[in-house]
DNA sequence: TTGTTAAATTAACATCGTTAAGTAAATTAT
DNA sequence: ATAATTTACTTAACGATGTTAATTTAACAA
């Protein structure tokens, strides 16, 4: 059943299933197992296809990214508006948490695996845009605890600030993602973890430990 | 040029030389790139020997994993004797990142990559022995500066400590090793970050904040 | 000498990402 | 209206990979 001319707007559509489709399968299997041709399978395509959208599979998983780091900053987004900085920063780091362990085949795709270098011109992420990127937010909610003067008065960096914070969530997220079956280590019950960390970091980061950590 | 019977000592050196030709090409191309014909070539065999002595390319990887344990915890020993115990812990970390950062691909293959879970009683490595298991290494210093009375009083869980400390240190490392590359972030230098990480737990996990934090 | 076993090799398979060649329908040109 | 071109797609095929099966070669045992 072949061929007319397309709009763009039905080329905009196939590429969207096909996008739809990958991150459908990456979420369950991860990036790696998934082949290009099950992916083409479930929408009864060819998998050669798939190459009239996206350069290989790397650009595809690229896109998918995309997507996906909107979806993160989407999600991240109802929490800036929390009143008090000090709680809205836990509750951006809580809510970064709940979507890498919620999705870590996306989360590993996305934070945990090399890509070659990004380029945001070609991205459809609108960089320091706090409604699409979620690096900008975490900047942003760091920023507004540094005006609040919250931080401890020697650190004075809030790129340094935000980036040890993110360390700091990820490092809990990351190893929880990788390393959970080991049973080399007895871990601790993940909510534990990430209570501690977010306890840590604010006692080590804050002026004055606040009274709100339950 | 075929085939003795050949003595248990012959048969561990040449799985020995499998294992070295695997690491070296493992450290510099990273696992997924390297190639079962590769690392047969470069010791003047052919691939399917390999099998001989590994049951397939994963339990090759854990094998070389448990001589990187191995080498991990040997590079960080030296730690241990380290006199004041919040110093030692401070000099551990270090330790701990600067391999990390040193031998990427291997610490990507360590620490977050997903094995099937671990089996202690197929590993070369004596669990729970400090010379050998830096997972122990790191529960021996966190609980020496537990004993020593130096964590905050609501801290009472040695293992939870240890887990966030490694978090806060594995969260740095795997971020700049995974993300150094991503232009969307403007990186603070990688120094900087694991100073602050660790100013950072040790200023969130202590009662009182050692003045030795140059 | 003849089997038997061990260590290795070469052939071969299925699967993967990807490219090349081919096909059929719609559009354009004559 | 018919021929040529373009578009959207498919099937074939390539080279690489992990892995298994079949085969060779050498040492030992009867």
């Amino acid at each position: 059943m072949p061929p007319k001319p397309k709009t763009e707007f039905e080329r905009q559509q196939l590429r969207t299933l096909i996008l739809d489709a990958a991150r459908e399968l990456f979420v369950v299997h991860g990036v790696e197992a998934v082949t290009m041709r099950e992916i083409a399978k479930r929408i009864g395509y060819s998998a050669t296809s798939i190459y009239l959208h996206f350069a290989d599979k790397e650009a595809l998983i690229r896109a998918v990214c995309d997507t996906d780091f909107l979806a993160l900053a989407d999600a991240l987004k109802n929490n800036l508006v929390i009143d008090d900085p000090v709680e809205r920063l836990l509750a951006f780091g809580r809510g970064y948490a709940q979507f890498a362990l919620s999705y870590p085949n996306h989360y590993r795709m996305m934070f945990m695996t090399e890509h070659p270098p990004c380029d945001p011109a070609n991205s459809c992420i609108q960089q320091n845009n706090a409604e699409q990127d979620a690096y900008f937010q975490l900047k942003i909610v760091v920023n507004q605890v540094f005006l609040a003067g919250k931080f401890k008065p020697d650190l004075n960096d809030a790129d340094l600030i935000a980036q040890t914070v993110w360390a700091g969530m990820h490092g809990v997220c990351a190893l929880q993602i990788s390393m959970a079956n080991d049973i080399w280590v007895n871990w601790a019950d993940i909510e534990q973890r990430l209570q501690l960390m977010q306890l840590t970091l604010i006692r080590g980061l804050l002026q004055d430990e606040p009274n709100i950590l339950k």
